[in-house]
DNA sequence: CCGCTCCGCTTGCAGGAGCTAGCACCCGGG
DNA sequence: CCCGGGTGCTAGCTCCTGCAAGCGGAGCGG
């Protein structure tokens, strides 16, 4: 077994050079990536576009939620309005967290526009150096490939 | 060309491949169920508890939450499970945040690690939905790690 | 061409959410 | 004694959630 240290270590190498990786290889073809990070109006537009993010079929979503197919062909039309559980299974079934949909819903007060995360992760006592160093390296390479993808937001 | 799509996935897919060999099955903690089934009545005491310690008839309250008074008689005792917007109205009554009536509704989970640096990622527009995913996977794998490491600090 | 499988969508129904109306009880004042 | 207003709970209803079943369309091997 490997120590902390030595783990996070290589951990580090091998997070920064595979996203390196992807973010160099995908360069070429971010001049039309707008699509992930658009606001939607409704919950049912925002579960629609991270289903499509992911690739994956409304009924394969259905299933790894725990809802059937037709109820949330019609979540994601806005038909139907989903209770609390069946929206927190859907952010299951995406990966995503359920605060995420509660705000989409509405049904949860948006948090702080931009609160300084760098400055939270450094802060954190709960946190080894390591770890805040691994964070860190991770959060500023996704900002920067945030930014690459959609440079019009702010 | 590669689509938004795939880029964001074949990146979540090897970071996420990174992480597992370091945190094992904590990946699946987020696809699991843990807290949706089996809660219905602590919700409701919750709610009573809360009520009367601020001294509010039902009636008062369910005024003031936009409710009728007999089916806020019935959440309480657990004979009904609220929608969410329900219970965002009745936590607005009560002065409380939603989140902790989500909470007790079990349909939000408690987050482990430090609040702040949590809702810092959450919150933080420079992220996409997935890559706050991962972090946070990420960040509580290490607050746990750092709980196992050093037990004595509380 | 057919048959098979997957996709997403529409239909019809069971059951529960949430409301209005009304119940029984307790208290203070005419 | 009998009101008027306070408490919380029960009965019946309407509406909508959420599901099972079935639809047409698109791809693919025979």
């Amino acid at each position: 077994m490997q120590t902390p240290g030595e783990f996070v270590r290589e951990q580090v190498t091998t997070v920064r050079s595979t996203v390196d990786r992807v973010a160099g290889s995908v360069a070429d073809s971010v001049a039309d990536a707008p699509g992930v990070s658009a606001v939607g109006s409704s919950v049912g537009d925002f579960i629609r576009e991270q289903r499509n993010a992911a690739r994956v079929s409304l009924r394969e979503l259905a299933r790894t939620a725990g809802v059937s197919n037709p109820y949330l062909s019609q979540v994601e039309r806005g038909l139907r309005k989903p209770s609390a559980e069946i929206l927190a299974s859907i952010a299951r079934g995406l990966k995503i967290s359920a605060e995420t949909l509660y705000e989409q819903a509405g049904i949860l007060d948006r948090r702080s526009g931009n609160p300084d995360t760098v400055a939270a992760i450094r802060s954190d006592d709960a946190l080894s150096e390591r770890h805040k160093a691994v964070l860190l390296e991770l959060y500023e390479t996704y900002v920067r490939e945030h930014r690459a993808s959609s440079p019009a937001a702010s």
